[in-house]
DNA sequence: GTGAAAGCGCTAACAC
DNA sequence: GTGTTAGCGCTTTCAC
């Protein structure tokens, strides 16, 4: 048997309430009680049963994070900003992978639920009518983390996409290249299609009529890339510059050039997204789009936080700001 | 006021624990009473309280889990194989970030144990007596993942880092270089200090004599392999063989080398250790070590449902086969 | 400033 | 096969 609240308040003399007052922080507790209730506190080895305040108080002071996958170099900087920003407002995180399976996402927004807590953060590519659903009958507050829903109904924290993809197209094309390819891995996300818009747009401003043939749609990962790259070099007569939608998709590229006896960026050049730490990782290194991974879970989290504590929130959709980076993967 | 196990019995005309045994999959309920019971679980939209539950059961289905740095790419790893076999066996995780702090790594534990998981899953590098103490007189059941305590008294999963870091020495000096490099990160470790044994090992057994200043002391980063790299190409009459204590080190050794003209492995060869997704992300491609990050701490997740199942583990320090991958960063 | 007592929503004997 | 009834360990009125 573990040493309860019970045990303490009667070897301090004392009610529960005053044990559970001094354990609270609860001012109303004169000084010399106090001092006798934490000592026997400290005698007993005594530990709060976190599970039974929860019941009671119906708050866990823990929040559900759901994550496509925090192996992938992206996904765990988001997850860091949310735990360091969890920490700092006391909460603890449930941390879930999904792998972007929508009935693996349904069923774990329902566990976290049933788990109680206060908050839930959720990232995701496919948000569903059912998903919506789920999360805007919530009984706890929701973030979306570098994650939109089409109704722009949850509240969210995202960079903007479209003008960021667009900024990339348009320094590749003012670089020379009339209409650069871009490589990307498919998925069916307002995400993916506000890349693909910035991109276009870019080549609409320009008057340059979209090519189907020059968006290559792949993996999201570098593998991908690898081949991608080998396709690209096998086109007769190709653009010289490459907009991918991740920067590991365009380390991919560049190795898969380099492999084929190219020089990136004489030859071709390459632009990335994310500015992942693999940016710098390579050579040449990457020039890429500044998403700030670690500050969009960290706002995510500090909104939900808003949120928790009932706080007026102004702007329930945030959008971060983002920015180009030059490398040396491009001229 | 949400719906409780009370409102379905109520509306369904039987007792709370008829409920509780159809919600639980008891097999002692009648066929049809059992349908009555679901039918308005489901009229009502009834979600079990799992805090409720954890209560009156004292099992939570949740196990921490204490990691230096999510973000990194060799934690992420071992994070995605803990979660995969957690979910496999109905549990979730609590996951937080100790930054390799004491304190936060002390006051993490006991945290998680006021939480009341049913288990936990420790990593990091300096274990004290204070951790060793704290994890020993745990209520529930512990297992370190790629973490060593000099006692090896709590269970673990690990592979032998003397036996592969003295083979992957043993290799470059069969290279032909006699006295290789060794490049390490800092810490106050037993993994740390039986890669060094394992490295010294091998020179010993050629009848080197281990010369101070062919360790390099940096960070466990890859600017510090950026650094380490200058550094050496200044050294007069250097080692062409250099052995990086993590894969990501190696990336910056490489690079830096690349960057003050050099060839590898040409010139120097470059040994890594993880075999992390780095490895291949590179060119040359990495020879490494393979430590399967993923499958410890799978493992370590598999190891710790036994001992909350109270099953007999024969085992309970895990030792994990490595292996030697051979990539173009050595000759 | 402190105590008594009623829950929080569920499980787990135990009885029938 | 089903119901009754204690708790699980804490918070939170409400008195005093």
């Amino acid at each position: 048997m573990n040493i309860t609240i019970y045990d303490v308040a009667r070897e301090a003399n004392v009610s529960m309430a005053t044990v559970s007052r001094v354990v609270n922080g609860n001012p109303n507790v004169k000084p010399a009680t106090r001092k006798k209730v934490l000592a026997t506190i400290e005698r007993l080895g005594y530990r709060p049963n976190a599970v039974a305040r929860g019941l009671a108080s119906k708050k866990t002071t823990t929040v559900g994070v759901i994550i496509p996958d925090i192996s992938s170099i992206f996904f765990s900087e988001l997850a860091r900003g949310i735990d360091d920003i969890a920490t700092m407002y006391k909460y603890n995180i449930i941390l879930s992978n999904s792998d972007q399976n929508k009935e693996k996402e349904l069923r774990l927004i329902n566990t976290m639920f049933e788990k109680q807590v206060d908050g839930l953060i959720y990232m995701g590519a496919t948000i569903s009518e059912e998903h919506v659903q789920q999360l805007k009958t919530s009984p706890v507050p929701v973030a979306l983390a570098a994650t939109i829903d089409g109704s722009d109904t949850i509240p969210s924290v995202n960079i903007d996409y479209e003008q960021a993809a667009y900024e990339a197209t348009k320094y590749l094309i003012e670089n020379g290249t009339e209409h650069p390819i871009y490589v990307t891995g498919v998925e069916d996300s307002v995400v993916y299609e506000r890349k693909l818009n910035g991109y276009k747009k870019a080549l609409e401003e320009s008057n340059v009529t979209f090519n189907e043939n020059y968006k290559i749609e792949v993996d999201f990962s570098y593998e991908a890339g690898l081949d991608a790259a080998s396709k690209i070099v096998e086109m007769e007569d190709y653009p010289k510059a490459i907009f991918a939608a991740t920067d590991e998709i365009a380390l991919g590229i560049i190795h898969g050039l380099q492999d084929k006896g190219m020089n990136v960026p004489e030859d071709v050049e390459v632009f990335g997204f994310d500015n992942t730490r693999l940016a710098t990782m390579v050579r040449p290194t990457l020039t890429t789009v500044v998403q700030p991974m670690y500050d969009i879970g960290a706002v995510a989290m500090r909104l939900l936080t808003k949120f928790m504590n009932k706080e007026t929130v102004e702007e329930k959709n945030v959008v971060l700001p983002h920015q180009i980076v030059k490398r040396n993967s491009t001229k």
